[in-house]
RNA sequence: GCCCGAGUAGCUCAGACGGCAGAGCAACGCACUCGUAAUGCGUAGGUCAGGAGUUCGAUUCUCCUCUCGGGCUCCA
């Protein structure tokens, strides 16, 4: 028979031969790759015997869909090991996600696991992966699966359909299982690897609660997560980046560098900036002010809290009460923190009457909101109860709203590019079927205008079907960080909703009143997240126009201290950041302690600088030089500032 | 909000049968005066997260609360 493969090529092969013999026939090397094969367009095991004229491609682990084989094998035998030592555990599912696998257990009588059983777990798996147990596909009978799975409550829901079945184990009465002989059987759609030998790369990582099928009605089961790669390199890459992650740690920086804190207190999810930290807000927010100004926004300035009534206009207290701080009563009446902005920048927007002429009006606010976020969700500045947005809201025209979104989608770019990132994508976020407000031609125009502004940006945009808010469809901006960990940052949102419950109307040039389109955008998210997200793409080490301190000069010996001191006032009155620490320790100990501070630049000041008028520079990440004129480094200095980079 | 884990000096962590609380770093003082990642000596620093209970006695055992971490559900 003969066989096509990915890349047109025919191949002939005696009848009978499975995917593993075309396999070897290709060679050596692909066959012991191998993890699964894809049959005219079907995924299937190995040892799946081909039909003549079939279109066959060979899966390796090379691709995601061959690893993610590997993570869903590796779930079956943490599922075997869990069952082998927890008499009477019972199972969910266990399917395969980023960088790993879960499997989700019950234990008896509402046992948890410890995280020192992860151990006994893991050498359980090592052991069932040198025992190398095929994996082996059956189909059997709604019945004879009841009945196989009558201990399992969960499995048994799965089948009898209870359940909806995401995994398709379950077709016209015909029940899919692999069998892990001698003991261990699971439902499952497969494929799998040919036998658990082909495992092994794998690493416990944590034990957590889960609900059962992700609904917080349901008994929360016990879920263990794992890693699980193709090779040793793979898996040691991965738990470096891991460890990566955890040395850039905003939380543990922010510390370290003195830049902010969460006082117990003032009250969970609420920090406090230390005045390092506030020094790198600040400058956050000034460059971003003035290119907000650049851009033809006008300021304002808004309150914090406002009458519950403005939040029942709005629709806030309709859906996304959840997310409010309770009212506050006084004067006969209630007072709500405010969630978001908008309200109030459409107050300003009413608050006489508007021309067309005006249009578009770009209102920008750093404004603080509060929301009251579930105990067990705060998490660092990246999910807080009070946060500052950079928030704005542009009331335009429709025929504006096309070449609005387009530059706005440039400016955000333009802007995200200054503070250090790069690496974009960008995610398009349809209408929520069923629960929208507005008209279909509404969703539609503004969806397109969405959908062409990012077409012209030139970077991979994903579709988030049904993603939207009810009231409006959204992009988000997504950016890597230094590690490739992706971050969700700038949203923009196109609103029906709120220029209808406001009545908002300016007049046209036909002198007839018509509603403005209403775009909301935060191109930081918030300050506070945005914030984590530089420290930890940056390690905290800030490109120098950030940095809380940019300069530190240090004397040799403390008769160098007056020089140093002249030096540091050059540079403060220069405009710069600079200090100074006296001699008071060794040199080497006060140039540790600056490297610690992940200081842009030590100069350091001796017997020579004195007589010459020069520095020693020390720069982040560099040699040392000796002998600089201050007003050479002065020019270096005020280049990298200008430039944003180092 | 739910599940699991954890809170001991500013930070990182020891510790105990239920019987006066320990180290390193940081801070402060004194000495050292030094050319590129840790000078030495000394001093101070604690309601052992908070509150109840058991006990002659609780930082240690029990319960509750708060906070933090990892997840789930949510989300900027």
């Amino acid at each position: 028979m003969t066989v096509t493969l990915p890349d047109g090529s025919r191949r002939e092969l005696p009848a009978g031969a499975t995917a593993l013999d075309l396999a070897t026939d290709i060679g050596r090397r692909l066959a012991k790759d191998a993890v699964i094969a894809v049959v005219d367009g079907t995924e299937r095991d190995l040892d799946v015997v081909l039909h003549d004229g079939a279109d066959v491609a060979i899966v390796t682990p090379s691709t995601e869909r061959g690893l993610f084989t590997i993570r869903h094998s590796t779930a079956h035998v943490l599922a075997q090991a869990v069952l082998d030592l927890f008499p009477g555990a019972t199972f969910g599912i266990g399917p395969p996600v980023e960088n790993g696998f879960y499997y989700d257990f019950e234990l008896p009588g509402g046992a948890t696991f410890h995280p020192d059983d992860l151990e006994r777990i893991e050498a359980r798996m090592r052991e069932i992966v040198a025992a190398g147990q095929p994996f082996v596909r059956d189909e059997i009978s709604t019945e004879e699966a009841l009945a196989l799975f009558a201990d399992h409550r969960y499995k048994q829901e799965i089948i009898s359909g209870a359940a909806e079945d995401p995994t398709s184990v379950t077709e016209a009465g015909v029940v899919r299982t692999y069998a892990n002989p001698p003991r261990f059987v699971d439902l499952c759609r497969g494929p799998h690897v040919p036998h658990t030998g082909r495992l092994g790369h794998f690493k416990l990582m944590r034990v957590a609660g889960a609900y059962w099928r992700g609904d917080e009605r349901n008994p929360m089961l016990q879920r263990i997560y794992g890693t699980a790669w193709d090779t040793r390199a793979a898996l040691d890459a991965h738990l470096h980046m891991l460890e990566e992650a955890e040395r850039r740690d905003h939380r543990k920086l922010g510390a370290e560098l003195d830049l902010f804190s969460f006082p117990d207190e003032i009250g969970s999810g609420l920090a406090v900036f230390h005045p390092k930290g506030g020094t790198v807000r600040r400058l956050m927010e000034e460059f971003s002010r003035q290119r907000h100004e650049q851009a033809g926004y006008e300021f304002v300035n808004t309150p914090h809290i406002a009458k519950s009534e403005l939040f029942r206009t709005s629709g806030h207290l309709e859906w996304f009460a959840d997310g409010m701080f309770p009212p506050m009563e006084l004067d006969g009446g209630g007072y709500h923190l405010k969630p978001m902005n908008c309200p109030f920048h459409i107050l300003i927007f009413r608050a006489r009457g508007r021309s067309y002429r005006e249009l578009p009006l770009r209102m920008f606010e750093f404004g603080s909101v509060y929301r009251y976020e579930k105990s067990g969700v705060v998490h660092g500045l990246t999910r807080v109860r009070g946060m500052t947005q950079d928030d704005a809201h542009i009331f335009c025209t429709r025929e504006q709203m096309g070449g609005e979104l387009r530059n706005l989608l440039s400016f955000v770019l333009d802007l995200l590019r200054e503070y250090g990132l790069d690496d974009f994508f960008l995610e398009l976020s349809t209408r929520p079927e069923g629960k929208a407000v507005g008209s279909d031609e509404d969703w539609e125009e503004a969806t397109e205008a969405l959908r062409s502004a990012a077409g012209s940006m030139g970077l991979d945009t994903v579709l988030d079907e049904g993603g939207g808010a009810f009231y409006g469809p959204k992009i988000s901006v997504q950016a890597r960080d230094a590690i490739g960990r992706t971050w969700q940052l700038s949203t923009i949102q196109v609103d029906f909703q709120l220029p209808q419950r406001f009545d908002l109307h300016y007049t046209g040039a036909d002198n007839a009143r018509h509603q403005p389109v209403m775009v909301h955008r935060a191109l930081f998210g918030s300050i506070e997240r945005f914030f984590a997200i530089l420290v930890e793409h940056h390690a905290g080490a800030f490109p120098t126009w950030l940095a809380p301190v940019q300069v530190r000069v240090l004397g040799v010996r403390d008769d160098h201290d007056p020089y140093a001191f002249r030096i540091t006032d050059r540079l403060r009155g220069a405009g710069f950041r600079a200090d100074h620490v006296d001699a008071g320790e060794p040199l080497g100990a006060r140039i540790r302690k600056a490297k610690l501070e992940k200081l842009p630049y030590v100069l350091v000041v001796g017997d020579d600088d004195v007589a010459d008028g020069t520095v020693g520079v020390n720069a982040r990440g560099a040699a040392v030089e000796r002998g600089v004129p201050v007003d050479d480094f002065v020019d270096r200095l005020r280049a990298d500032v200008l430039s944003h980079t180092l």
